[in-house]
DNA sequence: GCGAATCTTGACGCGCTCTTAACGGCACCG
DNA sequence: CGGTGCCGTTAAGAGCGCGTCAAGATTCGC
């Protein structure tokens, strides 16, 4: 779930986006001056910051310069002020947007959701999958077999993501055909057999009695960690 | 060097934004209505586009979801429309940023800027490589080989350094020729096969049996530390 | 405007992958 | 006990993708 870090010094401001962004499904901490905002976001790993520059403490660009000093986080900066330079000054110091108050509500969630959307494509998921014979990281397409690499052509590959992205579950065969082959050849089931045996020769340590691509006859295949 | 696609319907606006951002050193390549800009996108890789809304032949938001049907790059919005409905449906359809006009130079370039900024760090945390064969400095475009220097043309460049910034990971033909070339030569796998060629025999120790640029048949190449 | 470096394009041979067919084993059913 | 699907296995031909080379086109620097 994504967290939100939300500073202001105004406590009203900040309760009424937390309950906003709450209702939103969102994780929210707050913070009130900035010194307690960096700290915060130190704390725990943030998905975006929204920060108004109008704190206690310290200077709005400052604490976005400290930040950056550690932390890539997002930075959505609200403000009251409308002047340009207020604006490029924040945005050189690494801010990522730039509100002035005072704003839509539904416009900062807008602007909140590109951040996150940007910030969750870069941020590319891990996905590996470990099992007793073998590990596959999905990501980079590379498996391994005992320390082995394990060289995948591409229509086994396609074979074996489909059924790693689907632990546990049963992919019918005409799911695997049609994906992989596309909707005419979704009666081949020869095409399957053959490429199952040979997913099983290269990555099962007993291929005549498999363990994790498992035939569910009539049906499918499923795989099981 | 950073490539500003800007898509506006007025002529002269369009004009005014080139000579502003060539004046800052970016490259600038204009269009005037929907079509020639998804056209232009795709014709060779662009940092940021700045779209304006208002286009004669096709809306605003359609060009920004028929662009994210292949691309990510960051969209910049300008528009007209004050009313939050129009913002919060550009930034949902795929912008990252929007603009109301009249706006100011600096501003427009102060986000632009921050944009930039983060499609450029998202990548950069390894700079140096060193294998068995070669040793490579990201960040000065630097390659050298058992001491020697090693001369690289600029698409060499390109195609290396998205294969060194990804040690390990599978890289499809689609994605070094969209990032290369442009997303319109994402079929001319012969431009790969060429330039493959051409740095394993720079870099390779044994360029007719590589051990770092390796081709995974029919996916695509992947390098080895 | 000229020369050199770089990029584009086409052709060719080889190896690998995909496709396809045939056969045997197994379970279920009449 | 014989029949019928369904699955696994194997093998072989066809076709495609890759590496390689070379020549023409284009860009870039001087």
């Amino acid at each position: 779930m994504n967290t939100i870090l939300v500073v202001d010094d105004d406590p009203h401001i900040v309760r009424a986006l937390a309950i906003t962004l709450k209702g939103q499904g969102y994780t929210v901490v707050t913070a009130t001056d900035g010194q307690s905002a960096l700290h915060s976001a130190a704390q725990r790993p943030v998905s975006v910051m929204i920060l108004d520059l109008g704190l206690p403490d310290m200077d709005g660009t400052a604490v976005i310069s400290a930040l950056r000093e550690w932390s890539t986080v997002p930075i959505l900066v609200l403000s009251a002020r409308h002047g340009s330079s207020d604006k490029v000054e924040a945005l050189d110091a690494g801010a990522d947007d730039y509100i002035t108050k005072p704003f839509g509500l539904d416009e900062l969630l807008a602007r909140l959701r590109a951040l996150l959307r940007r910030r969750n494509d870069s941020s590319e998921e891990v996905t590996m999958v470990t099992t007793s014979s073998f590990t596959a990281n999905l990501d980079k397409r590379q498996v391994t077999k005992s320390g082995q690499d394990v060289r995948m052509t591409p229509t086994e590959w396609n074979i074996l993501d489909i059924l790693l992205r689907n632990p546990d579950k049963l992919i019918t065969q005409q799911q695997l055909l049609t994906e992989v082959w596309g909707p005419a050849y979704a009666k081949e089931a020869n095409y399957l057999r053959v490429y199952m045996a040979q997913l099983r020769r290269k990555l099962e340590t007993e291929p005549g009695n498999p363990r994790h691509l498992i035939t569910e006859p009539g049906m499918g295949y499923r795989f099981v960690p």
